[in-house]
DNA sequence: GTTATATTTCGCCACATGACGAAATGAAAG
DNA sequence: CTTTCATTTCGTCATGTGGCGAAATATAAC
């Protein structure tokens, strides 16, 4: 492919320069959530949320699976393009001990105790379409 | 430091989302050169030029000197931060064969060749200051 | 001192981006 | 089939960003 490494790079480059897509990258690294959990703990409308993990789609940061009417966000599994892990692991090193991440990961936890006390947080394995 | 891993590190992130300012990192690769040299190479109006430059260097990407009536900028010496030297590795790498990066150190070494034959490529060193 | 050159700062404009709410889509539950 | 819920798409708005040229700074050359 010799189009458009730097477009490819871009695209990274603008996902990772804000903070709340940070923050959702930051998020996903314990696994894999769903969109109505990432919208409980950055407190933002779901549309907005829904933009946000597209836009980390379209750039090769996340994959996404849908099941039923939940869609699943993810970090990208296995061999993603050389280029991510990488990036992936830079920022994860970078925000290892950053305040907004660590709170976001408590409120994760809380986030999905609740849901747990509610409906049982198995996730069972049918019906699942790649997006 | 307790304070702002995030934003520092969006600091970095927006710096390198935006295409002129990659294009710099990349031409700085082989060393330092002066904002007239910059600009001849990207095509843009030198403030505009120059406000990338200060943009990259408040996020720790790029040191600066003075020397007489021009600025010399560079990629961060020896202990930079952590977090800047991976980053830039990363950018280099996924930039390795781009081709506007490619066209850029063409450019690059035809602007100093033209330079070299007007008034003689070294840099002499007196009158240095940090900025 | 005056002029010339390199760089930066400032004000302005066009455009990109992130936020929201409302409406559309799609799938499960009644 | 109708309702309900999760998600996405769309329209809108406020703000951020990148570009330029003109003016301000700073230093070398005359």
């Amino acid at each position: 492919m010799g189009t458009g490494a730097m477009r490819t790079t871009l695209k990274i480059t603008k996902a990772l320069a804000d903070r709340q897509r940070v923050r959702i990258l930051m998020m996903l690294r314990s696994g894999e959530l769903c969109v109505c959990r990432i919208v409980a703990v950055l407190g933002l409308a779901p549309s907005t949320v829904s933009k946000h993990l597209s836009l980390l789609s379209d750039a090769g940061l996340l994959d996404c699976r849908k099941d039923g009417r939940w869609a699943y966000y993810r970090l990208p599994r296995g061999e993603a393009r050389k280029t991510v892990k990488p990036a992936l692991k830079w920022l994860a090193a970078c925000l290892a001990e950053d305040e907004t991440a660590l709170r976001d990961t408590r409120r994760l936890a809380d986030v999905l105790a609740k849901a747990g006390e509610s409906k049982g947080a198995g996730i069972d394995q049918r019906a699942i379409k790649e997006c």
